[in-house]
Parts: structure tokens; sequence; C-alpha cells
DNA sequence: CGCCAAATGTACGATTTCGTACAATTGCGC
DNA sequence: GCGCAATTGTACGAAATCGTACATTTGGCG
């Protein structure tokens, strides 16, 4: 499978062209990405994109009156500073790493200068910003319409998709956080799903059983985003049933 | 007040250079813009983009199983067709005019030239994207977090603002469609903001009395996008209360 | 000026979610 | 292997919202 741009986890760095990927190369700095470590902050200059390989970050938006919720999820087929590739310096979210993993980063000027070089490398930038941006509009729709139970699924279905492991390292209290509902509302929503068959959980873990059955729980919540990705960026998630969930 | 770019009351057609003005002009054609009239459909090619001069179009997010909700909405401030500013042709949004009014339009085409002629022209229209994309974020936030009276007020607000009249042509038909509740719910929601003197109201229409009350009763959701419109765009829509409220 | 479709008011039981509290459990660190 | 903090299970009344239904009002149009 040959990988015109680079060998990176990221999908995004995967379908530069060669020429565009040397852009960047000499600027990446590849780094470890811990739980809560903060990738962006509300209303303050962005210092580094980051390209994720591992894990996943969440993009949350903050109300003035300390009512959060989470608006978007990265994973390694995207990147933070979507608001820099719009040409822009700050944004009034905040986003941190939700599950641990690692990444490369890239000064925001160093980007800002190659995409001023390269039209191309600018576009294919721009495709991730606009399925990112869909996807936050199906979170609006999710969290308009869907219960909890089906933004339960949704939301394991797109961890699912941006780690390459069939468990999850999360817990209820973190669900409930990116959900915006209560944590023992998440509690009751699993197990719906775990008596269904659907997922396994054991402290601090979610396990994927039976994806499809998941995609019929979110009734509708999952898949348009995701068919953007594929049609924008060609990103596919890995669908195989891995064997590390126990 | 001088206006670099043109006299039009789009404000982002106003903003543009007179350089970057003259690049969209001759292509520009207006046109009135009625209740319902379709400016993009979903997943389908988008010819034209539209910069509204008055009235409101919402951009509706549909899920699989017919589950629809607006995500966004449009009005002098800005533009249809953020997908082309960002590079595609079509997006799975549909939007369309939800308070008549007029605008120009410009073939998607002569939009994606020009902006391949002019960097600053595509600076300008990406800030107003990414403007957009933080309201979709906070519609997301408004639903996952807010009950049905702060979100109304803060829909009423936004509707204001785009409007040069306090005086608002909206069912609660209509509103429902766009909050994605129950009509029943719009009426008792709008009832308490009555109650509170916030609003008139009367059959098709509701007047805005007591603008900073409506913000206190949007209780944090209104306000975050705003403050990014103005620090991206400059727009500061007028806030003056008009005598047209009856 | 009267008709009628559209818009609004209202009701009611069902369902979902909330806020809060507390008990039970589990696995990591010492 | 013990202890303790983190995680999960569970309960319960209150609040919000839903789905649905039907009555009333209103303004435009013939």
């Amino acid at each position: 499978m040959a990988q015109p741009g680079s060998d990176s986890h990221n999908q995004l760095l995967t379908m530069l062209s060669r020429d565009d990927f040397r852009l960047l190369e000499p600027d990446l700095e590849p780094l470890v990405l811990p739980t809560r470590f903060p990738l962006e902050e509300a209303n303050k200059p962005i210092k580094y994109v980051y390209f994720m390989e591992a894990g996943i970050a969440s993009v949350v938006a903050v109300s003035t009156h300390a009512r959060e919720i989470e608006v978007g999820i990265i994973g390694r087929e995207g990147m933070s500073g979507v608001t820099v590739v719009m040409g822009n310096d700050r944004s009034p979210h905040s986003t941190y790493i939700q599950v641990a993993g690692r990444g490369l980063r890239l000064k925001a000027d160093e980007l800002r200068a190659a995409m001023k070089r390269s039209p191309s490398l600018q576009k294919c930038f721009l495709h991730f910003a606009q399925a990112f941006m869909i996807q936050t509009a199906h979170t609006a729709l999710a969290n308009g319409r869907a219960r909890i139970e089906e933004r339960l699924a949704r939301w394991i279905l797109m961890a699912r998709d941006r780690l390459d492991s069939n468990e999850l390292p999360l817990t209820h209290e973190f669900l409930a956080l990116m959900l915006g509902v209560r944590r023992a509302g998440v509690t009751a929503a699993l197990h719906e799903l775990l008596q269904q068959g659907l997922v396994d959980s054991t402290r601090g873990n979610i396990i994927v059983r039976d994806r499809p059955g998941l995609e019929e729980a979110a009734d509708g919540s999952y898949g348009v985003p995701e068919a953007e990705y594929r049609r924008l960026t060609g990103w596919r998630p890995d669908r195989r049933i891995t064997s590390r969930g126990r």
C-alpha cells in the first residue's frame, strides 16, 4: 500500500503529496500525548497544531455560565488547529486529550507558511476542516433529537473509529462530560447496550462487541459525517474486530 | 461611513477591499428570496452561493431517519455556500430561506476562480466560515444543555441580529422545527418570555421588547459566537429599538 | 362580510432526564 | 494483601419534554 506523503499513522499526513509532506516534515515534532494534555485553550493564541497518531482529543465548547459540552472529537484521521487552517489564531473552544496517545506537532506559523506556499496542502487541510464542521453539525443534531442511549452509541462508534481497538478506555464520568448528561444517565444507557449484547464493560473500559448493532442502536445518529470524511479525505476506519478486547 | 468594497447591505461584501469586490461584482445577480427558496440541497452540487441582503436562511442537518434540526442561520452578515469556500461542491445539509428577503447570487465557479486569484478574498470568506462553524458548535451546546426557553431566547436574538427590525415574522410551528422541539413546547416557552415582558407577539409575529432581558433569559446560550463574528468580520448587529414593532 | 385554513391555546398521561444521594465494587499503590 | 480513592450501581422524587389531541382565535381571500 503505497503512501505518497508519509508513513505516519496520521491519515491527513498520509494523504499529502510527497512534495507537500516535505514542506512540513522538517518541523514536525513527535510527542506523547497524555490524558488531559491541552492542545488548544479557549481564546488563547494557538502555538502548535497537532496531528494525532493515536488517542483521541475532544473539542469542547463552554458557555458563559460554565456549561460545557463536547462539540467534536479528533483522532488519527485529523488534526487540531482547524482555526489556524481557516486563517485565525484562536478560537473560543478548548481542545484536550481524552484518550492518551501520541502525535506530531507543528508550529502554527510553519503551518501558515506551508499553506501559503502550497494551495494543494491548504486544500487538503480545508477538506478536513469541513468534515470536522459536519461532525459538529451532527453533534448538534444528536444533542437536540436523540436519546442518551443513541448518543452514547454514536460516541462509542466514533471513538472506536479513531482507536484501533475495540477496547475503549473510558469511564462513565468522562462520557457524561462529553455527552453533557448525568453520570448516572450514562450508566443506565450503557446497561441498555450491555443487555443487548452490543458492548461489554469492565472498570474504566468499554469493549465493542457488535459494531453493526451499535450503528442500529444509534438510530440514524451515526453515519452522515463518517460518509463525508470518506468522501473528502478517503478515511475509512478499520472495522475489524481486533483480538485485544480481552 | 466609508465602505471600501461595496454599498451592498451584505456585510461580507462590504468588508472586501475595492479590488476584491471588483472581482465578484460583474457576476453578482440580485434576486428576491421568498420563503422556502432553496439555497443548497443536501448532497447535490452547489451551483450558486448567496450573499443575503435581507431575510434569514437556515442550514438544516438531517439524520438518516428523518430527524432534522437547524444547525445554523445566515443573514446579511454572511453567505450560503461555506462548503464551496472550503473547496468542496456539496454538503449533506440543506439551506433554505426562512424569512423572505433578498440577496445577490454568484456562480460557485466564479467564487472558486475569485478565491484562487485573491488570497485576501479567500481569507475573508474563510473568516466567515469559521464564525459560522462556531455558531454551529454553540447550537450543539445549546441543544445539549439549555432548556427550551433559553434556546428560544437565543434563537430570537440571533434572528433579531439579522433582521433590522424588532418584529420577527415567525410562527411557533416554524420555531419548533428550528429548535427540534414540539410546537406546543414553543408556545409554552414563548408565554414565559411574554410574561416576563421580554417580547410581544401577534399571529405569526414575535416582537422584541427587551433585548438585554432576552440575553439574560438565554442564560449564557447567547453571546460567544456573536463575539467571534465581531472579532473575525467586524459585524455588529444594529441593536436599536426600531419603531416598526408597532 | 363571512368562510376557512392557518395559527395559537390548552390539556393530560407517558417518557425521559435531572439532581442528588448513598451504597457497593474494584483495582492500584504501598 | 490491605486500604483507599476512583468507579460503578442504584434509588427516588422533581422537572422537563414528549406525543397527541382538540378547542379557539385570527386574518386573508373570495
